[in-house]
DNA sequence: TACTACTGTAATAATATCAGTTACAGTTAA
DNA sequence: TTAACTGTAACTGATATTATTACAGTAGTA
């Protein structure tokens, strides 16, 4: 799984926790703990899938463009993430003239595409909105 | 993903392919298209788990403990690869005086382990066996 | 017994991936 | 015009992954 997943996830809960619903990436790397050029970069991507705004200029920065409840992780994970589950890796070779060497890489290729819809089919039952409202209840407890 | 995963089914399919049930590591290596002591350290794995037998010595090798559709690749999976979904990096910073910050990292550990689960269950839906039909049916078309 | 063909495992080297940093052009508010 | 931002590219360093080498231990067989 890629780490950029879960610094978007971080960036968009802090966004929605903002009482004015704004952060800079330098504000948001200091708070997700990393450096603010990596923050960009995934913001970029969340702004190219319409799930931020951005400002640039003084006084700019990031602004979620969607209502917390409305974003799931499955759109998050689908913008940026998806089909990472399979390694570069790849079993067999197609030359082989054994059944099973020959066709491995394919089947296999298939395995993880439905483990990916399995995983996207999971994120989608939680929102950017649940995620702040289990960091509260953690909180608190 | 752990390409280990990926070899020790692959591994699997080609012993329950084999007439004789049997492969030595170079074999198994050779179809795989990797080196052979990869291969010998996923199957030194699988033994510990009780899923291959193991033969030292001349016309020794690998051979299958268990029928091919009791094996599905959910046990593969957690005995070597479980888990593995979170990536190493870890956002947020538990001194942090966010609520944000502070608890992200534990929130998102509580979300890798039910993604986990989630694919633990969807790998619970493949055997070795059904793979090995998986492989016919393809050569077939 | 000696030889050959295996497994088991450690250590190392080569390579690929990932994360952090620096640099700088473009944008906007004050 | 300056200061505070974003957007990107290029580079560096760290880490993870895969391949290779080496060798001890085991078992079949002449």
């Amino acid at each position: 799984m890629n780490s950029e997943f879960i610094i978007a996830v971080h960036s968009l809960v802090l966004l929605a926790h903002r009482p004015d619903g704004m952060a800079s990436s330098e504000e948001i790397a200091s708070n997700v703990c990393t450096n603010p050029v990596r923050v960009r970069k995934v913001m970029s991507c969340l702004r190219k899938n319409g799930f931020v705004d951005t400002r640039e200029g003084s006084g700019g920065g990031y602004r979620l463009s969607q209502e917390p409840n409305e974003v799931t992780l499955a759109d998050i994970y689908r913008a940026l993430t998806a089909g990472s589950l399979a390694p570069s890796w790849c079993s067999g070779n197609p030359e082989s003239d054994c059944l099973v060497g020959s066709n491995m890489g394919e089947v296999m290729d298939a395995v993880f595409c439905g483990a990916d819809q399995q995983l996207e089919l999971y994120f989608e039952s939680i929102t950017i909105g649940q995620m702040l409202s289990r960091l509260t209840a953690k909180a608190k407890a």
